[in-house]
DNA sequence: ACGTTTGCGTTCATAGAGTTCACGGTCGGC
DNA sequence: GCCGACCGTGAACTCTATGAACGCAAACGT
């Protein structure tokens, strides 16, 4: 994948030009005309940012029309899209941000009659922030982190969303309806590498992330309630999609054991 | 049925007293503790306002609270319930009303931090209604006229919705979350899917709710009589509908066992 | 430097999951 | 009243996720 495409829009950065970026056709007018599904990246992280915005990016039916940090700026910004007739079509919105919380900003977005669909993209795990989302109009809610595929996954379901719903200008009946809604819904079928199950990843996931201080396979193993060869293998798999990492451990006689500790729990 | 029980609450027709209407247990505090799900319903047509308000108490484990006709009041309504302590969980949200359009109240409503959720019930068949209802915050759409079998899918899809919710407080990944939002936008299931009857189902689920520990598929299959395929295909619809869920059993070599576990004690 | 020690990483057998397809019963159409 | 279509069930088969066994790699100790 050539890396970052040259192209690749900066997002506005507190006050600089661009309502409508550069990568977005200038004459396209009106949503949904332009070639694909218009994507504003709000995040934090700068480099969570660009990551997400690369994501978006190499999907195709996608283009990223700005990444932004802050909620002032993600206002700013779909105002100034908006404006220039060419709305956001959908947001990836961290919950934390440094001036304000996301579905705070969401909330004003939709106050403000904004349209934009928000996909809430987070490490909070509370169930009540998950429902106050549903609530604010978030229509899927990831949390991080995340492997490409999931966001691959989603982003391939909201896009078959609105082409079932940009089709016809009426609907035949509640069948129809209850399709589009079926299709934000998310079975995940991100297909894990054969061998690897579900449920067993969301344990061993777990065991890790509740771990403070980093586990042995062996260790991992016995938390689970699995054997250290199938631990071992989970967690593998989650040092390969970057969500764990892994450090050999020395100071004892033999071979220096290896020590996986949970990646994504960025502050808070 | 009884016509409209005499209890009904009427609502609040402009300025009269009920913030918190009389069929609400006075001394309830906090959402949810109450007896059940409580439900608003905003409809302009007296005569499907009540047949909304009937359907909704007929369900069990909800309770009408509140009947109002247009936007205003509903307003108001969700405000003193609000600050009675006792929020209104779900508004049942015709959108064409006397003094306003049902969404821009769901965005008012998001303004003010209210975090009702909400259903449309709507005659609008304008698919760009639908997508500007998602991107408000409404996690159903339902087409007027519906059947009571229709209304009473998605009551209970929702009352499930909250249950997955309002147990835990932390969710253990991302497939929690994921259930959570299928449970809202999975259509309707009121027709048992193609290949599973109904009097096996109930033998199935019987059984199931019997076995105080789990059950694997092969063992469900003979308690109930039959083979572990069938039962197999029934536990699944189970999980899907979430009333039942499974869990890997490790320990022994071999692929792990399915352990399928009664989730649902709700009613019924 | 060499042996010791410890746990990693791999290979393989295994048991149960999941799928495909053929059968029997039932219901509606002609 | 007969025939055809359909639907729920179960048997056979393939596939997949797991743990046991085992050889090897990498650090420490002397």
């Amino acid at each position: 994948m050539s890396g970052v495409p040259s192209g690749t829009p900066s997002g506005v950065p507190s006050g600089t030009s661009p309502g409508v970026p550069s990568s977005a056709s200038p004459g396209a007018a009106g949503r949904g005309t332009g070639p694909g599904i218009s994507v504003l990246v709000v995040e934090d992280d700068p480099v969570a940012a660009a990551a997400h915005t690369l994501y978006v990016e190499r999907e195709p039916g996608f283009r990223a029309v700005g990444t932004v940090h802050s909620c002032a700026d993600a206002l700013r910004f779909l105002e100034r899209a908006r404006t220039a007739g060419t709305p956001v079509d959908l947001t990836l919105l961290d919950l934390y941000l440094p001036d304000g919380h996301g579905l705070q900003l969401c909330r004003t977005l939709r106050a403000a009659g904004h349209t934009t669909d928000v996909i809430a993209v987070t490490s909070a795990r509370d169930l009540a922030m998950v429902r106050q989302a549903v609530s604010a109009g978030v229509v899927q809610y990831l949390l991080k982190p995340f492997s490409a595929a999931a966001l691959h996954d989603r982003l391939e379901r909201y896009a078959r969303y609105r082409d079932s719903l940009g089709r016809t200008g009426e609907a035949t009946g509640q069948d129809e309806v209850d399709q589009a809604f079926a299709l934000l819904r998310t079975p995940e079928r991100s297909t894990l590498p054969k061998g690897l199950s579900a449920p067993t990843l969301d344990t061993v996931a777990t065991v890790l992330r509740e771990a403070a201080t980093g586990l042995s396979a062996a260790a991992a193993g016995a938390a689970a309630g699995v054997s250290r060869i199938t631990a071992r293998r989970y967690l593998e798999h989650l040092v390969e999609t970057g969500r764990a990492v892994r450090e050999p451990q020395y100071g004892n006689v033999g071979r220096p054991e290896l020590c996986y500790r949970w990646k994504g729990e960025r502050r808070r």
